[in-house]
Order: structure tokens, then C-alpha cells, then sequence
RNA sequence: GUGAUCGUAGCUCAGUUCGGUUAGAGCGCCUGGUUGUGGUCCAGGAGGUCGCGGGUUCGAAUCCCGUCGGUCACCCCA
């Protein structure tokens, strides 16, 4: 037996049911929103990400999908979504404000494990081009309308982590502090110290507790504009009957965000989608001069976190008799009439089986010409009239 | 990258401790019959490189080593 490659999934079942409502609810939804779907390559130029996550995130020194093409171009499957559509905004819609949506794979080289996948499915909206206050809003508001229909108790947490070079300062005086008490880190945070100093700050351990809680605050670096930009945000969310909870200590897993930061959390602490600003990518990629602002949506983590949606088959067409069978499949298929029919003409019984399995409503029996709802028991005379009165 | 745990039929699992005929069960599947309150019931049947590779042994599903995969946790993240 071959077996599927590690942290791959096979999404079957009651599973597949849950991921096609989903995307349906999320391409609707989206749609009538207004965003665009717009769907990107699953192979990009590493170069991409190494520009816009950033060289010290763990994504891209260890957890790209990296190959050499037969051209020797350099490639990796894509770790996440917003660089394509900036990429592809910057070629062909440099001067608008374009709404986008996108829903499909990604792919990172981790540990697999609950809600943690290497090949795994984000959908996600972006708004790029000249953003403004309203733009954080409804990216914000539309995703919590969004994920709030599918899972209702989720939480929305938010933070401003100031501009990219406020961050930096804030690094470098945080980056002294730890140096200067580096006896008093644990073990795991002296290992962040070099590459991920920012990160220290959510450690879970308890040793770090007193080091953390003296620490220099993010606050004290953010320039005002910033502040006062997350500010009426919060005042819109606040007016607009948005539940939100300030988390000072959010910051996201890519370097090219700035100032505004959220996340979606369910009741049982699971992360299902984050997003915020990033003002600074298509610089960073010298692609031009424009913002941005977005969110992304872990599918399995949403899979994970929901029932399975209701699912019947409205007829199923009965058969032992190949004549009479594709008979009354072509008469069906005339009127346009969908139905789940056997994969082959096995026993009467098993037909039977089958189509109470499905939750089929109506039965067409082609044997004995009837039609039976399965549900009441009764049973009419099989006519196409009857059939399209069901309609 | 680290650690724990698991891998036997389509599915759920027994058998592994302590090596020994032809590897089992339930469910599912198939065929014939039965059944119209049609998922029942009866009879029969198909289906297994015991994850893979190597080693020990007269003999390995069982013991040893390696490897791949699943699950979960750490790290990190959606």
C-alpha cells in the first residue's frame, strides 16, 4: 500500500460535507459582499515569500514546500494567500481599491496535529489599494458576520502593534531588556531571544512571568497616528455593537503586518481565522506604493469546530432492469429532475438500503413504475406531472 | 525540529505480554430466498503483502533495529 503524504488529508464523508458548506456559505457570502474571487497559483517564486512574510518567520526558514522546476526557477506551494493577490493586485489593478476573496490550499512543512495540517485549505478576503478606517471595518464586521453563522460564540480579539519601524525600535530596546536579564528566561524564550525577541512575550511558561511583566511596553513605541487611528476604530466597532476584546499581547506569525492586528477565537480557545493592516507589503515586494488589509480563515479549524450540515437526496431512481432503468433516467434528465441513482444493478434490497442511507425523500421505483416518499410511506402511480408538481 | 502513543479485512477491533496447525469477531459489502410498515430475517459468499524493510529463530502479526504513516502534545501557527 502507498501511503498518502504526511499531514495530506483525504476529505471525505462527513467531512466533505462540512467543507462544501462552507466554501459555499464563504462564496456567497463574500460575493454578495462584494469581493471579488480571484484564484491564484499553488506555485509561487520563493522569492515572494521571502520578501513578504520575512526572513526571520518560521514559515520561511522552515516551513516552505521548496522545489527546483526542470528550469531551475526556484518555487515553493504557496504557505499563504495575501502576497499572491497583492502580487496580482500591483499587475493588474495597480490604481483601484479592489475587494478580493480566495479559498483553497496552502501549504506549510509542520508536525501535523489537531487543527494543524500541511496541506490545508485557508479562505480569505483582502481589500488592497488606498484603505482607510471604513476598509478595517468591513473587513472586520463582514468576516465576524461570516464565521458568527457558522460557529456563533466566536470572539474577537484585536490589538495595534504600531508601524513596522515603531516595531523595530520596540524590538531593539526589548532585545536589550531580555539580554540584560537573560538569567531569569526560560529555557525556550533564550532560544527566541536572537530571531524572534517579540515572541517571548506570549510565552506560556510561568518562569518568564516576572521577566514579561517588567518588560518595556509596545505602547510607549506606537506613534500617535497609529494610536489614534486604532482609536476611532474602536469607536466605530464599539458603536456599531461589535463585541471586541483588546489583547495587547497579539501579534501575528508574518512580518509584514502593521498597526492593526485581530484574531477569531472560539469559546474552546481555537484560532480560526486572523488578519489585519499591512500598508507596507507591496513596498516591501517593490510592487508600488499601496495598503492593505485582510483576513484568512482555517477551513479544518472550522471543519473542527461545527456539525455536520443537514444532507438529503430528494429522488433516487430503483432499478434491476437495464431497459427500464436508463428508460427513466433519460426521462428525467429531459426535465432536468436531479437524482442519486445505484452505481450498478445490484439486488432490490441493497437499492433499497442505499437509498434510505441518503436520506432519500421520494423513491422512483422503475419496477413497479411508483413513486414512494419514503418519509409518509405513500405510494402514486410514477408520472413525469407528478414529479415536476414536487417542484 | 522534539516527545508520547498507535498501525491486523472496507470500518471498529481481538490475537502481540510468554514466538508454534490454514490469522479471527462484529458491522459493512455481494448472491439467492424472505419481507410491502420494503433498513428485517434465513442461507451462502467474497475480501488480509498482519504499514514497509532488515535482523534473530527450525518457525515471527508476536522479539530486536530501521523506516513510513495516523493521533496527540511542545515549538510555531490558520
Amino acid at each position: 500500500m502507498i501511503e498518502q503524504v504526511k499531514g495530506t488529508q483525504n476529505i471525505s464523508g462527513n467531512e466533505s460535507l462540512k467543507y462544501l458548506y462552507i466554501q459555499k456559505l464563504f462564496l456567497n457570502r463574500f460575493k454578495n459582499y462584494g469581493y471579488e474571487y480571484l484564484q491564484t497559483p499553488l506555485l509561487e517564486s520563493k522569492e515572494l515569500f521571502d520578501k513578504s512574510i520575512g526572513e526571520s518567520s518560521e514559515i520561511v526558514t522552515k516551513q516552505m514546500y521548496e522545489l527546483t522546476d526542470k528550469g531551475g526557477r526556484d518555487l515553493v506551494l504557496r504557505p499563504e494567500g495575501t502576497s499572491s493577490i497583492v502580487r496580482y493586485h500591483a499587475e493588474f489593478n495597480k490604481d483601484m481599491t479592489s475587494k478580493y476573496s480566495y479559498f483553497g490550499s496552502m501549504f506549510r512543512y509542520e508536525n501535523p496535529q489537531k487543527n494543524r495540517y500541511r496541506e490545508f485549505n485557508q479562505a480569505g478576503v483582502e481589500i488592497v489599494g488606498v484603505i482607510d478606517n471604513y476598509s478595517d471595518f468591513q473587513i472586520i464586521n463582514d468576516s465576524l458576520n461570516f464565521i458568527k453563522e457558522l460557529i456563533p460564540e466566536t470572539k474577537l480579539k484585536i490589538n495595534t502593534i504600531g508601524s513596522i519601524a515603531d516595531r523595530k525600535k520596540y524590538i531593539k530596546v526589548l532585545y536589550n531588556y531580555f539580554l540584560n536579564n537573560k538569567d531569569q528566561l526560560s529555557k525556550e524564550s533564550e532560544e527566541k531571544l536572537e530571531n524572534n525577541t517579540l515572541r517571548i512575550l506570549d510565552s506560556n511558561n510561568p518562569d518568564d512571568e516576572q521577566v514579561i511583566k517588567k518588560a518595556p511596553k509596545i505602547n510607549e513605541f506606537i506613534n500617535t497616528d497609529s494610536k489614534n487611528s486604532f482609536t476611532s476604530l474602536l469607536q466605530i466597532l464599539g458603536s456599531s455593537n461589535i463585541e471586541f476584546e483588546i489583547d495587547e499581547s497579539l501579534v501575528r506569525g508574518l512580518d509584514y503586518y502593521n498597526d492593526l492586528t485581530f484574531e477569531f477565537i472560539t469559546s474552546e480557545n481555537v484560532v480560526v481565522g486572523g488578519g489585519g493592516r499591512y500598508d507596507n507589503l507591496a513596498e516591501i515586494l517593490s510592487l508600488g506604493k499601496f495598503n492593505g488589509v485582510g483576513v484568512a480563515f482555517g477551513v479544518e479549524r472550522i471543519m473542527n469546530n461545527i456539525s455536520v450540515p443537514d444532507n438529503f437526496t430528494k429522488y433516487y431512481l430503483l432499478g434491476t432492469d437495464i431497459n427500464k432503468i436508463t428508460k427513466y433516467s433519460k426521462e428525467l434528465d429531459k426535465h432536468n429532475i436531479s437524482y442519486s441513482k445505484p452505481p450498478r444493478l445490484s439486488k432490490e434490497n441493497s437499492q433499497f438500503k442505499e437509498a434510505k442511507n441518503q436520506n432519500v425523500l421520494y423513491l422512483i421505483n422503475t419496477n413497479e413504475d411508483t413513486i414512494k416518499n419514503l418519509i409518509t410511506n405513500e405510494v402514486e402511480k410514477f408520472s413525469i406531472e407528478v414529479i415536476l408538481e414536487h417542484k
